[in-house]
DNA sequence: GTGGTCACG
DNA sequence: ACGTACGTGACCACG
């Protein structure tokens, strides 16, 4: 029989180290807690005990209230952030039925000691799981110590036994005491022999073994003289020091191993703190499921025993009945073939299994009727109706864009997740019921789809009175969630490519390929796969010597940074920048696109919503945001992007919006009056920060300038920008300061901003948009640097967010209104594509200029310029 | 699945 | 003393 007992706090600590710091959304930290389980979990795996336990150091005198007590006695070296989780660890650890060993005045390792001779008494193995040393005196044949390491993030154990333990050390385990005896311990207060080190130490015991003989040979030829004099003179210390180090083994707790043999977790009361934790995926990992309460029994009830419609006149009558209803959750299976709508207490699903071919005519009855429908990602629900050719209405509510809304961090916002959590929602399990047995597998799919439905239902219920207590009605009602419909119109659209262009521009690039690979083989005098970041540093810096000035985690970096320091040291350099242009231009874009091609010649990417953490959309299968430009050959690539027939696109993208808006934020009077002067921004900062006239200003001056601004939006730091510049810290300190100087409005706001989001616990945009910062409470100066400069550039980047996104729903209300044929196809963060007959090109300017600029109304004008061309790369 | 790299705003 | 700008997504190599 095996015991694994877990050094409790030396866990924890090597768990909080090693896991970013994580809070709830209520701001309770995590991180020690969900990386305590982790290391557990590993744990158990690797080693299969038949018991379990953890043991915690108790040092404090006992108080009257045991978290005070326990607060104080952690207190030292240990951080708050850790502190308030030690409770957090505890009562999840009862919860999972794995005792907990703590005595008042021991140390975790004297009940360890205590429980691990018990053990072997009992005739038990036993393995010590800790992230210090102090334990390896502890090691016999029947005892072992599992040390942890957390590196990278990755935890990592090595098991000591006796064996293991002697041949790294050299002698056996129990010296460790005389190690120590001798080389003392500053973190436990252990004096040993001054002057006598770990180098020196080692060299006695391995010569006489240990402390009792390294005095019985004091004379002996191998202790030099200085040495001998530290010895003698600290041989009291060195004894009382022995005894310091030395484990208790007898402390008086009640343990016998089989009291603590692997129990069951308690479903109901780690599932309620793992909610609490929002440790969802561990909620998956121990397969916990939500107390039963009696309003999910009756959902479930509701959800078998939803009606099915069985023809065309039943489905107009009852969408004709829910019409007056003040809401129906919708909800439908990936194909469209399954739709439930579930009001209140009734539920109902149509299937086009029981329709046949009435399917069409109730997809239409149901989404183009103005029945008030919510939905959870409606926008994709909206898409896959106008690929059938039906234009859906009457969406009232979107539980994923709600919940996106309250929290943009969160890490998804799967319908089922959010049901348990937020309304504790349980969904039944359908494996469970149907066992072998078979079952119609329709049946469970529309329950499926009836379930969800039950879930918007109630969520819609909880979210929407969030949203208004956060006030982001408006902004959910009036530009998020018609938003929907119109990327929904603009997916279904998609952008028509060059297929043939591309695929001989692919060829072309691939020639250019085979000819550099040559070359570079050629002079590295080797075949290597020039691809990996790991075989071309070897190349670089070791076979051609070439200096490595940068280190990643792994190996030496090789980013483009390091290659154009290197320029001029080696002619293959040139070749590896430009195999890497045109490698990432072929697999990414040439290749990459090709394969999302549709039958009709266009590409239809997706908009995500709820991606981003400052309000702006993302783009993926494919991204089409980021489209190469700025290079010559990213142009080409822009040239497929094309218009059809007798169409042009029109491209208008906004001007600066972003220092526009740091200049209306932040108040600042004399960037104000640039921008209402209607000055280049960079030249007037140039002129301004260097106290010349503005015709004054070199090229130079002005990009030093732009890159000054542009870092003011991100959270500035002297480092950064003069990495990005080209100069040394000590001058980008000076471009800042007085940058600052002469811009006290934005030094202001710079202060301002992050005071008050260090009050609130969360910054907003102009537009109430919301985004939550815990990292700005750590006692980590990275995270709490990194929380600062967030505070800063989200109200400016997601106030930029808000106005295109209100823009759009402008300019495509306008374009239905107009009755032309321009149709919006892409946005780009500050920049709208619009495809139209050539035509309408003026008109279709106009009116995206107009939209665009009047989305906003601030103390500087908000500008959009507009072009046009038969190829995204003539628009622009 | 993760890290390195690089495309965009 | 720390490690270094904000927000994304795709591809490749590698374990």
């Amino acid at each position: 029989m095996k015991l694994m007992v877990l050094d409790g706090n030396s866990i924890v600590n090597r768990a909080f180290y090693g896991v970013r710091l994580l809070s709830t959304r209520d701001g309770v930290f995590t991180n020690a807690v969900y990386g305590f389980i982790n290391i557990l979990r590993k744990l158990i795996s690797e080693e299969s005990p038949d018991a379990l336990c953890v043991a915690f150091d108790l040092k404090a005198p006992t108080f009257r209230h045991e978290k005070y007590a326990e607060y104080k006695a952690q207190r030292k070296g240990m951080p708050d952030e850790l502190a308030s989780q030690m409770p957090i660890l505890k009562e999840t650890l009862d919860a999972m039925n794995i005792r907990r060993y703590e005595l008042s005045g021991f140390e975790a390792d004297d009940l360890i000691g205590t429980i691990s001779r018990r053990c072997e008494k009992d005739g038990w193995d036993c393995i010590i799981v800790t992230g210090d040393k102090d334990s390896f005196q502890l090691i016999t044949d029947k005892t072992s110590v599992k040390h942890v390491k957390t590196r990278m993030g990755q935890t990592e154990t090595k098991l000591y036994t006796p064996e293991t333990f002697s041949d790294e050390y050299g002698f056996e385990p129990i010296r460790m005491i005389d190690l120590k005896a001798l080389m003392g311990d500053s973190s436990d207060n252990i004096p040993g022999v001054p002057g006598i080190g770990e180098k020196t130490a080692m060299e006695l015991l391995h010569n006489h073994g240990g402390l009792d003989g390294v005095y019985a040979e004091i004379d002996a030829p191998d202790i030099k003289p200085g040495a001998r004099k530290k010895l003698e003179e600290g041989r009291d210390s060195a004894y009382m020091s022995y005894d310091l180090a030395t484990i208790v083994t007898d402390a008086p707790i009640e343990f016998k191993p089989d009291e603590n043999l692997a129990q069951s977790v308690d479903n109901d009361r780690l599932y309620e703190i793992f909610r609490r934790l929002e440790f969802n995926k561990l909620i998956e990992v121990y397969g916990l499921k939500a107390p039963a309460a009696p309003e999910s029994e009756e959902i479930f009830e509701a959800g078998i025993e939803s009606r099915n419609i069985t023809d065309i006149s039943d489905a107009a009558k009852t969408v004709e009945a829910l019409k007056p209803r003040p809401f129906v959750a919708v909800s439908a299976d990936d194909d469209l073939s399954a739709v439930a709508l579930v009001s209140d207490d009734e539920s109902f699903i149509f299937t086009e299994n029981a329709l046949g071919t009435d399917w069409d005519s109730a997809l239409r009855l149901i989404f183009a009727s103005d029945i008030k429908k919510a939905g959870h990602n409606i926008k994709d629900l909206q898409r896959a109706l106008l690929s059938r050719g039906i234009e859906s209405g009457g969406w009232v509510f979107d539980t994923a864009l709600a919940a996106y809304l309250i929290d943009p961090t969160a890490s998804s916002y799967d319908l089922r997740r959010l049901a348990s959590e937020k309304c504790a929602f349980r969904f039944p399990d359908f494996e469970d019921d149907g066992g072998q047995l078979t079952f119609d597998m329709e049946r469970v799919n529309s329950a499926g789809v009836v379930l969800d439905a039950a879930a918007i239902s109630m969520l819609k219920e909880e979210l929407e009175g969030e949203i208004s207590e956060l006030g982001l009605d408006e902004l959910y009602y009036e530009t998020e969630l018609p938003l929907c419909a119109v990327l929904a119109d603009m997916e279904n659209t998609g952008i028509l490519v060059d297929r043939a262009a591309l695929l001989s521009f692919g060829e072309v690039l691939g020639r250019q390929l085979d000819t550099l690979e040559a070359e570079i083989y050629g002079m590295a005098c080797e075949n290597f796969n020039i691809n990996s970041p790991k075989q071309l540093g070897s190349i670089l810096f070791e076979k051609l010597m070439l200096p490595a000035p940068k280190k990643t985690k792994t190996g030496w970096s090789t980013n483009i940074d390091v290659l154009e320091n290197l320029k001029s040291k080696h002619p293959i350099i040139d070749h590896i920048v430009e195999y890497r242009q045109l490698s990432k231009l072929k697999s990414t874009y040439t290749d990459g696109l090709q394969k999302f091609i549709e039958p009709d010649g266009r590409i239809r990417t997706n908009f995500q919503m709820t991606v981003t953490a400052t309000g702006r959309l993302s783009s993926t299968d494919p991204n089409l945001q980021n489209i190469p430009v700025r290079t010559p050959l990213g142009g080409e690539l822009r040239k497929m992007f094309v218009a059809g027939e007798g169409n042009v696109l029109v491209d208008a993208d906004y001007s600066q919006i972003e220092l526009r808006l740091l200049a209306h934020i932040s108040g600042d009077e004399h960037m104000k009056a640039a921008f209402q002067n209607g000055e280049d921004i960079h030249r007037s900062t140039a002129a301004r920060v260097a106290g010349i006239p503005i015709e004054d200003v070199t090229p130079l001056l002005r990009s030093r300038a732009k890159a000054v601004n542009f870092g003011i939006v991100y959270g500035i730091s002297a480092f950064s920008l003069s990495q990005d510049i080209g100069v040394t810290v000590a001058e980008a300190k000076s471009y800042i300061d007085s940058y600052l100087e002469n811009f006290s409005g934005v030094r202001e706001y710079m202060k301002n901003i992050v005071e008050k989001a260090k009050r609130d616990g969360f910054v907003t945009t102009v537009y109430g948009r919301r985004r939550d910062l815990p990292e700005l409470k750590s006692s980590n100066f990275n995270l709490r640097s990194f929380g600062e400069r967030v505070a800063l550039n989200m109200p400016i980047q997601g106030t930029a967010a808000d106005i295109m996104k209100k823009a759009m729903v402008n300019v495509h209300r306008r374009l239905k209104a107009e009755g032309v044929r321009g149709r919006l196809l892409l946005q780009i963060h500050d920049e709208l594509i619009v495809e139209c007959p050539e035509e309408e090109k003026e008109l279709i300017s106009a009116i995206l200029k107009e939209e665009m600029e009047s989305a906003a109304s601030f103390s500087v004008p908000i500008t959009a310029d507009t072009s046009f061309g038969k190829s995204w790369y003539e628009a622009k």
